[in-house]
DNA sequence: AATTTTTGTAAGAAAGATATTACAGAATTT
DNA sequence: AAATTCTGTAATATCTTTCTTACAAAAATT
């Protein structure tokens, strides 16, 4: 699996838990902290996310952060 | 946990994976296409990876990424 | 003990991630 | 259908990561 399978992945599971929790890429972007066209860029796998960033939305989501992998 | 404590287990098993396969920070650093120096901070705790970086450590040790959270 | 190898560390440069702004299209709501 | 909300996208700016260079300390080897 390379890294643009990653990436994919990465972005489809924060879609479908920023969906699950009924909120707006706007919405999260402002729990996280971070830009909303970055999490558009980010769900699509144009972006390629930190860690740190990963870590944020995980603790918010309350999962491990393994699970994004 | 928090973003610190993840820094530091990133960095404690690269440098357990580096050692075990008997590398020094510089080969594993020509072998991964990175700088000794990020290295050596990285297992420090002193910087903190990119996924993308991560991913290809977990590629050249053959492991799984998820396991160095 | 001297030599060589390995690692830590810092300053500045380069690269990459993320923010900001702006606008358009899609979807939803009224 | 009009209005509102949501999302995609691009260009530029800003911030963080990573590289480069250089030197010193520590550890290993001879």
């Amino acid at each position: 699996m390379g890294i643009r399978k990653i990436k994919n992945q990465i972005g489809k599971k924060i879609k479908d838990l920023r969906i699950e929790n009924d909120l707006s890429q706007e919405q999260l972007a402002e729990y996280i902290g971070m830009s909303r066209e970055h999490i558009s860029c980010i769900e699509r796998g144009k972006n390629l996310i930190t860690i740190e960033s990963l870590y944020k939305i995980s603790k918010y989501f309350k999962i491990n952060i393994k699970d994004f992998f």
